[in-house]
Order: structure tokens, then C-alpha cells, then sequence
RNA sequence: GGGGGCGUAGCUCAGUUGGUUAGAGCGCCGGCCUGUCACGCCGGAGGUCGCGGGUUCGAGUCCCGUCGCUCCCGCCA
């Protein structure tokens, strides 16, 4: 564990639990903390004492310490003590090589009880379940003294000391933004909180500082960072909360290279700083098309192969209707050679189901069989076909083979998905193996069928590369980058339009007309007039960074007080209902039943 | 909004085909114990089987509804 700062003698302290080692045999000291343990052999009682740094183990004799003995016997779990007395070694057979105290341990002469605790709800430790995490929840503070929470705790300070200790020797800033703020275009829906002052109207939490570190390049900071609680009324996921951390990020006079550049070095130093994997750079860089292609996806997870490969050419003369009908429509054959595996049926009929989960009409399945296939679908496919197909997916002998036949994007995040699944399945990914990769080359906009417009992939304020062509807004690449570590996202960011024209431009195609660009952003757009220099940044999701270096399953393992799956939180109660006095203020009518009482 | 899983003692769980007295480990309480470290030994307490309704002679078990937790899809970088 890292070490604990130091103490100053005090009445209740002068020594950390964890820091009492065989250097300070023979002297005196003063520990406080937590009754970890007790052990109470009639005559001789040992309690281990647990703080932040650790356990230390108090011998309470009946002889040296006559009324500390009595106290040492009404000792209970999670009681505050404070003990004082002499620090001696073990004997060689008591030594507890499991502890890192375990060579010494605290002869106790005098102690007192600072509060004694009622039984938890649950044992703080030394049990071999896994608690709920509900009861974990409810009762947090209990839940974070366990060793496993404190640890991500600290994990987490050291990741966010290391990230500012870099970013302050490269000249950074740390700029606070508001958190009462105006609704900006994020693609996530607002937390929205109703202004009493100006009955009607709304503040909306910050999906991220995006808008306000522009402003400060505007304002020529230069180079800005913070470590900023970002809101989303989305719902949760393993690895999403309605309130998160980013490690947000924003330069000047700086392109696409110079950004990257910066952060390589921030995660190299951050990953160092903390013990995590070491980073070799360059970060490999992959062009977001190519991820598509070869992954399915924009996150691709470069830890095992399984790529996808494209069997519409293949398949061009085929008469069987799925691939036939898949390809007349525009659309394509995919598939992935998930190598020689062995699966039963109720396996695969769970593949099909996933399949359609994500979105697919069907799955195909089929596992090389000499020339042709062992599947469902083999007899609809010419034998040419099956050697065609075989030959694209580099299939041999017993290699199980999936096809999906559709609209490209819904074959590709489908056999993407399938391909993360199958990797977990058969354990493809080795333990303690990580790859880093930055996706570049983004297309600016992606059309949106349903809403009948184009969308920005980032955000409206990414910059495009070269000029804007307003009559081919699918053609422009954006200057735009991710971090995607292991598959999943990390962070991501863009250099950013700095001239007010383009911005215009940008979001005229986006079907905001000037007078509502106006309306919503004009003060962004008035800023850029005033001499906005060319500036770029990233964003990075602090809690996943810090999820994927503790090895923890959730998110939530790594934040002090997170939501429930329902956005509740189980500690307070929020979100709770409020009075009928407080609404009034706010000028909310209390027609809706169950907004307040009565 | 949709789909899956779970809900039994303070905690983690078991509970057969629906069968009458619902169990275990840990924790808790009491007693004994001077070298333990997940101490040990003896004894004990502790249950609205999430909640509501239904089927049945009989429901922890089956059905319907509902609440909570959780994972996933949609949504969300």
C-alpha cells in the first residue's frame, strides 16, 4: 500500500497501524482505529487494529495492563479504539508472515474506547462470500472499509495525482466550470434544474465542460485540464452513471499529432504512477474504417483475432434467398471463423438469439466439414459456394463459421458483438494482457434514417478535415480521435472548429438553421469571432480508466458513492420527493399526483 | 420502453414431485480458555420465505400482479 502521510503525536494517535514495523521495537506508541478482529483467550486477548494503512495486532496481558484487560474484553467488531504502549518483536513461532506487521505487535498498557459500534449488517471481513451489493450499498461507509474498496479508492487519488502532476509540468491549468450551466447537444438527455429566480426556465447539468473549455482557449489559457463531474439522464450500464468523472482535457495552436502526442505521454506516466500495464509508444493508430471492417465496431478489442470478413463477392451468383435478398437490398454477407470449436446446439441456438438481441434477422452457423459444411443451412449453398466461403474464412477442418446476412452496419455490430462473446467464451484473452489503440480518420457526420438527418459523430464542434463541402456533409472526415483500451472506450476528443463560418456551416448541416444555431449557441459562435485560436483536446472517462486498472467488474467498484442500476441511491434515498413549500418556490404546480404529499 | 437472472435468519446460501417441525456456514449472545491471528471448545437466540392476490385439503415451492437488486437490448461516447 502506498505510505500514509505522517502523524504529529497527538493524545488519540501518534502511529498508523500499518506503519507499526520492526524499526520501532522498544519504543512507545499511540494507534487508533477500528477493532478488526478479536481474539479473546480468556486470559490473554488480541485484538487487530485496523486504519487506513492496515492491521496491527494489540496483546492485551492481564498483568501489564489491569484495566485496559477489562476493556480488551468488551471489545466488539468496528469499535474505536485508541491503545497505547510498547512495540515488541515476536517470538519466532508467533511471527504472522501473512501481515506486514506481523513481526512485531502492540503490548497494550493503557486504552480507550473512542465510540463503540453496534454489530454491522454485514462482516467487514474474514468470511469467503461475496456480500450483496445491495446491503453494500445501503451501508456504504461500512462497505468502504473493506480492504478491496479502500484500495480502489487510492487507486483512484493516485491515478488522478499522477494525471495532474503531468499535466501541471506541462503547463496546464486547472479551471473550475460550472455545474449550473446551459443545455448543450451531447446526445445524451439533460439533467434539468428549474431556476426559482426565473420561474419557467431551467439550468441543465453539463454533459461535459466542452462548450467552457473552448471558451478558455478562446480566452488564450492555452492549456487547460480538470477533473470534471459530467451528467447524463441515460440509463446505467456496468460501466455508465448518471454523474461521472472525466479527466477533461483542451490545448491550443495544436493538431491532430500534437494532442496525441501530449496524451501518450499522460497515460504513460499515468500507468507508471500507478503500476498498471506498461505503454508502448507510439499507441497504435487505426483508421475508424478499417476497425469497421476488420472489427465491426469502433471500439475494436485488438486482444484476439476472429475478424470479419466480407463473403458478399463470394456469394454474388448465390439463389439462397437470406444471402440473396441481403445483398439485392444493399446490403452484405459478413461472417468470423471462430476457429476449431466445440459447441452443443443449445450454444448455438443461444448465438441466434444474441444474434437477433442485436439487432440481426438470423444467424448462420456451420462448422467446416471436409469440403463443405456441417450446418442447417449447407444444403441452400452449391459446393463452389461452401469452397468459396471456406476459402475467404480461412476455414479448416471442425472451425465453427458464423454469417450474417443484412444491412452492413447491422452485420457488422452484430458479428462485433458475437466476436467480443465468443472471445470471453472461450477465454481468448490472456490475463494481464492489454492493447491500447487510437481510432482516427472518423467520418464528421453519419446519417440518421429515422430522425431523416445527419448526426455528428462527436459532437457538433469537431472540426473537419480540409474544408467543408456543405453539399457532401457524408464525405467529410473529422479531426477526431478515440482511445479505446481493450475494447472498451477510454476517451475521446477532436480539434475543434475554430473559425465562426465553419461552425455555421457545420451546423447548418445538421439541420440548425442560423436563427436556432443563434439561439443556442451564439454565444459560442460570437466567441469564435473574437480571435479564437486553433485549439483541440480530449476527454477521458476517469472512472473506467481507474475500473480497468483496479480489475474491478463494475464502475461502481471504483466510486465512493454510486447509483443502483434505477439511478437511486441506496444510502440517502435520492432521488426523494420534496415539499410541497419547496415546489412553490420554484413555481411548480403540484397537479401531477405524487409529487407531494396530500 | 423491452428481455433475462435473482429475492429464504444480520450476511452468504441450501431447501427434492406442492406435504405438515424451513436448514447449513459465518456473524450475534452466554460460558470456558495465557500465544492466537478466519483462535478453539460448549450452549443459546434469531424467519411476515420481498410484498399483494390466486389455485389447492395443503404453497418457500405452482399461477397472476407488484416492488427492489442485477445483466443485456434500445438509449448513451
Amino acid at each position: 500500500m502506498n505510505g500514509a502521510p505522517a502523524l504529529r503525536a497527538n493524545e488519540l494517535r501518534d502511529a498508523w497501524c500499518g506503519q507499526v514495523l520492526a524499526d520501532r521495537v522498544d519504543s512507545e506508541a499511540r494507534v487508533a482505529g477500528w477493532v478488526h478482529r478479536r481474539r479473546d483467550h480468556g486470559g490473554l486477548i488480541f485484538i487487530d487494529l485496523r486504519d487506513r494503512t492496515g492491521i496491527v495486532q494489540l496483546v492485551f496481558h492481564p498483568d501489564s495492563s489491569g484495566e485496559a484487560f477489562e476493556l480488551g474484553h468488551k471489545l466488539r467488531a468496528e469499535d474505536v479504539l485508541s491503545a497505547a504502549g510498547t512495540v515488541v518483536r515476536r517470538s519466532a513461532d508467533t511471527v504472522n508472515p501473512d501481515l506486514p506487521t506481523g513481526e512485531v505487535e502492540l503490548a497494550v498498557t493503557a486504552a480507550d474506547l473512542l465510540a463503540d459500534a453496534e454489530t454491522p449488517p454485514f462482516q467487514i471481513e474474514g468470511f469467503s462470500g461475496e456480500v450483496g451489493e445491495d446491503a453494500r450499498l445501503r451501508h456504504r461507509y461500512l462497505d468502504l472499509r473493506r480492504e478491496p474498496m479502500r484500495e480502489a479508492l487510492v487507486l483512484r487519488h493516485r491515478v488522478t495525482a499522477a494525471m495532474r502532476e503531468f499535466l501541471d509540468g506541462e503547463g496546464f491549468l486547472d479551471v473550475e466550470t460550472p455545474v449550473l450551466t446551459r443545455s448543450t447537444p451531447e446526445g445524451a438527455r439533460d439533467f434539468l434544474v428549474p431556476s426559482r429566480l426565473q420561474q419557467g426556465s431551467f439550468y441543465a447539468l453539463p454533459q461535459s465542460p466542452q462548450l467552457f473549455k473552448q471558451l478558455l482557449m478562446v480566452a488564450g489559457f492555452e492549456r487547460y485540464y480538470q477533473v470534471a463531474r459530467c451528467f447524463r439522464d441515460e440509463d446505467l450500464r456496468a460501466d455508465r452513471q448518471p454523474d461521472f468523472t472525466q479527466l477533461d482535457v483542451e490545448m491550443s495552436f495544436v493538431g491532430v499529432d500534437d494532442v496525441i502526442e501530449v496524451n501518450e505521454r499522460l497515460l504513460a506516466h499515468v500507468f507508471e504512477r500507478v503500476g498498471g500495464p506498461s505503454v508502448e509508444l507510439p499507441i497504435a493508430r487505426l483508421p475508424y474504417d478499417e476497425a469497421i471492417s476488420r472489427f465491426g465496431t469502433d471500439r475494436p478489442d485488438l486482444r484476439f483475432g476472429l475478424e470479419l470478413v466480407d463473403l458478399s463477392e463470394a456469394l454474388a451468383e448465390t439463389e439462397f434467398k437470406v444471402f440473396r435478398g441481403a445483398i439485392e437490398a444493399g446490403g452484405a454477407v459478413r461472417g468470423l471463423n471462430a476457429g476449431r470449436r466445440e459447441l452443443p446446439r443449445s450454444e448455438l441456438d443461444g448465438l441466434i438469439s444474441r444474434a437477433q438481441e442485436l439487432g440481426a434477422k438470423g444467424l448462420v452457423w456451420a462448422f467446416r466439414e471436409g469440403d463443405g459444411w456441417r450446418s442447417p443451412t449447407a444444403k441452400f449453398l452449391s459446393a463452389a459456394e461452401l469452397a468459396a466461403l471456406n476459402e475467404c474464412l480461412g476455414a479448416e477442418e471442425g472451425d465453427l463459421l458464423l454469417l450474417v446476412a443484412d444491412q452492413e452496419r447491422i452485420a457488422n455490430a452484430v458479428l462485433g458483438q458475437l466476436r467480443v462473446d465468443l472471445a470471453e467464451r472461450f477465454e481468448l484473452v490472456s490475463a494481464g494482457e492489454h492493447r491500447l489503440a487510437w481510432i482516427v480518420d472518423w467520418p464528421l457526420l453519419e446519417w440518421d434514417p429515422a430522425a431523416d438527418r445527419w448526426d455528428p459523430l462527436h459532437h457538433p464542434f469537431t472540426a473537419p478535415a480540409g474544408e467543408f463541402d456543405p453539399d457532401q456533409p457524408g464525405a467529410a472526415r473529422a479531426l477526431a480521435y478515440d482511445l479505446v483500451w481493450n475494447g472498451q472506450e477510454m476517451g475521446g476528443g477532436s480539434i475543434r472548429i475554430h473559425r465562426a463560418d465553419v461552425q455555421q456551416q457545420v451546423l447548418a448541416a445538421l439541420g440548425i438553421d442560423a436563427e436556432d444555431a443563434q439561439a443556442r449557441f451564439g454565444f459560442l459562435l460570437e466567441a469564435l469571432r473574437y480571435g479564437a485560436p486553433p485549439h483541440g483536446g480530449i476527454a477521458y472517462g476517469l472512472d473506467r480508466i481507474v475500473q480497468r486498472l483496479a480489475g474491478a467488474d463494475s464502475i461502481r467498484d471504483v466510486i465512493a458513492f454510486p447509483k443502483t442500476a434505477s439511478g437511486a441511491d441506496a444510502l440517502t434515498g435520492a432521488p426523494a420527493p420534496v415539499g410541497e413549500m419547496q415546489l412553490k418556490e420554484l413555481g411548480i404546480a403540484l397537479h401531477r399526483r405524487g409529487l407531494a404529499g396530500h
